[in-house]
DNA sequence: TTTTTTGTTAAACAAATGATTAAAATATTT
DNA sequence: AAATATTTTAATCATTTGTTTAACAAAAAA
């Protein structure tokens, strides 16, 4: 049988699925050798520790979740109401195969402020010179609406499309809902969500 | 010195500081105790072990999160509009004292999903009939916009007013800013998350 | 004051856990 | 085929960590 994938890449996406549920903390590497039904002495083997196998899943988990919405927020040939499209769609998309990684994130950095400064750090000044927010402030003054600073409609879009599946456990629970309504109800915001932020900012479909 | 403030408590509130930041798996009973200032045989002596004190701790989370919300929503006495203006404040001044409680709770439901069926469970059938679900299903079909589901629009009014906390740290990185202009821009979305919501729902002002 | 209860401390225990080692199995090269 | 290199395994090590114990101190009750 021959079996493409290899032990290594085993480890890793075992490592993924755990690290990214229960957190760096609450991850034994005993589980990851389970999950990945290999020796425990394999993950140190392949990879130097718990930590080392932990940076990496996490500097993919970062790129997923920022480096194709990076490059479509700073996009200069594509229009506002474009982007918001896209946006939503990718992280939809994205978060349907895997829900867990806003909180892995968001609960890494919160755990360990620390470590991420220099791995998410920003560089000055650039954030407000990327295309959505000068495109935001452009909409703002074109609407006539009372001027507002842009970040506060890109918070509004990640988080109407984000916060769902950061708390997809807890909305079940409190919704009585099952997976399968749950997926209805996202892919519901796949359309609303863009009508929504579009009308906040007065622009026409 | 009076000292108003028993060993019991000083270990309660030492606990919830860290475990709200590190979460369960990543808190040692050793950091608790640094914390408080006491020895560490105190923790098991007072609280029988570190499960209990974070059930304690945990009991506490929810009830902050949930219980003046769920009664703020339920109320038949007050009008749609009134509600959101009140959840929001609610959640701002909650989370302005406490950032860490959103993150803290989704993460620990993420980690262990099953210890959580029961302490969040909602009786079947009561998410539906809450006034505030009534509320906006009449508001829907006297605005004339299409039928939508209602929770919708709860979701996207806890979004927009939480997901800001539980991605703070991450935040301040992206958008360059300190602390005091986080506070800032929370304070600005204390006016503007309920006109944004009232105009998603074509209420008026 | 004496006795008893309650609170606190330092030390140690036992289990869990990340990591290592040395040998065995398998694959690759010569 | 023999030799070498790579991969895998079982066992063990060393540290961390939740918890307990036994002695001590302080407070309350007698």
């Amino acid at each position: 049988m021959e079996n493409d994938i290899t032990t290594e890449e085993k480890i890793k996406e075992a490592a993924r699925r755990i690290f990214q549920q229960k957190g760096f903390a609450g991850t034994r590497t005993r589980d990851i050798a389970e999950e990945a039904g290999i020796n425990l002495a394999l993950l140190n083997y392949y990879y130097r520790s718990k930590e080392k196998l932990f940076e990496i899943v996490m500097e993919e988990s970062l790129k997923q979740l920022f480096s194709r919405i990076q490059w479509v927020l700073n996009n200069e040939s594509t229009s506002l109401s474009e982007k918001i499209d896209t946006v939503v769609n990718l992280y939809i998309d994205l978060l349907k195969e895997n829900p867990n990684i806003p909180l892995f994130i968001l609960g890494e950095v919160q755990a360990n402020p620390d470590k991420f400064r220099k791995k998410v750090g920003v560089p000055d000044a650039f954030m407000p010179q990327i295309a959505v927010v000068r495109q935001i402030g452009e909409q703002i003054r074109i609407s006539g609406m009372e001027p507002v600073d842009p970040f506060h409609f890109l918070v509004n879009l990640v988080s109407m499309t984000i916060f769902p599946f950061a708390s997809k456990p807890l909305l079940k629970l409190l919704m009585n809902r099952n997976d399968e309504d749950f997926i209805r109800f996202v892919e519901e915001r796949r359309k609303l969500v863009p009508v929504w932020i579009r009308s906040m900012l007065g622009l026409k479909e």
